[in-house]
DNA sequence: GATGAAACTCTGTATTC
DNA sequence: GAATACAGAGTTTCATC
């Protein structure tokens, strides 16, 4: 029987194989043997087994938002009064997918949203409809400084 | 001769494709050319397209922080007098793998950062290193409430 | 965890529409 | 620009040690 959720302590072979597969998503499981010097074999094992305890969760690409039409970033923190407005987030997520990213966070029940649009003008039509729930406070972004993988310690 | 820069307008098909490989990175030619209804080397020829104009800029798996034992995520703002702290930031990141994303936004010369946490004490080792740039506040993070890829467009 | 053989995938090149 | 086809190299998978 295979054991597919239960938790083991992560060795020091886990944490470079974890490491490399966040490097290079389309690492080779030769390749990723190499890196962490393992046969073929024992990798694709130990790969297997981050994937079915989701550790790893996904394998993506990344698409680069400026490249593909997007010329602006943006925060935006809102603010609601009542306690449960997860259903009004959701539907507004669902509406626009510009909300690439949503952290419901401490401090005067905020959420913290990153958002990408074309130009203001774009923009705007989607912090209208957020301000629709509550109150909002909007931030440009200059410049994404770091965008790291998760630190396997 | 290869054309490794030039921005070409994107079609339905390119949008299929971003689409696609961002949902699954791993997803082999095959699995994107049926996807796609377009013949395995002309996938191939388009793909390699797409990460030569580094619309595609990495491929990576995507690691559960908390099944890594990050039991915390936290939300810093950063306000920063001067012009360029751009130096003491680039420090701080490098000295702290935890904070895993850093942005540079308007308003007050903000940074706004995302780290991850074994528990308040290893927090408050980030936060009191970043204290020393500059005034933070500090929101601890409930729930990501959503991540996604960049649409298209 | 390692090995090796079979099945599959990728890459490059050539041909045709 | 795209489809088809072919071959060699590389990769994955699985049974076996």
């Amino acid at each position: 029987m295979t054991n597919g959720g239960a938790l083991k302590e992560l060795d020091e072979t886990d944490h470079a194989l974890l490491e490399a597969v966040q490097r290079d998503g389309r690492a080779t499981l030769s390749d990723l043997a190499v890196e962490i010097r393992l046969s073929v074999s024992a990798t694709r094992a130990r790969l297997r087994a981050l994937e079915e305890q989701r550790i790893i969760t996904a394998y993506a690409a990344h698409v680069d938002p400026e490249a593909v039409g997007y010329a602006l970033r943006a925060v935006v923190r809102m603010k609601v009064n009542g306690p449960l407005f997860d259903a009004e987030v959701a539907t507004v997520l669902e509406r626009h997918p510009q909300i690439v990213r949503c952290l419901r966070v401490t401090g005067e029940s905020c959420y913290m949203m990153e958002i990408v649009a074309t130009g203001l003008r774009d923009l705007e039509e989607i912090t209208d409809d957020l301000a629709q729930i509550g109150p909002i406070s909007t931030d440009l972004v200059y410049e994404v400084v770091a965008d790291k993988p998760t630190p396997v310690p």
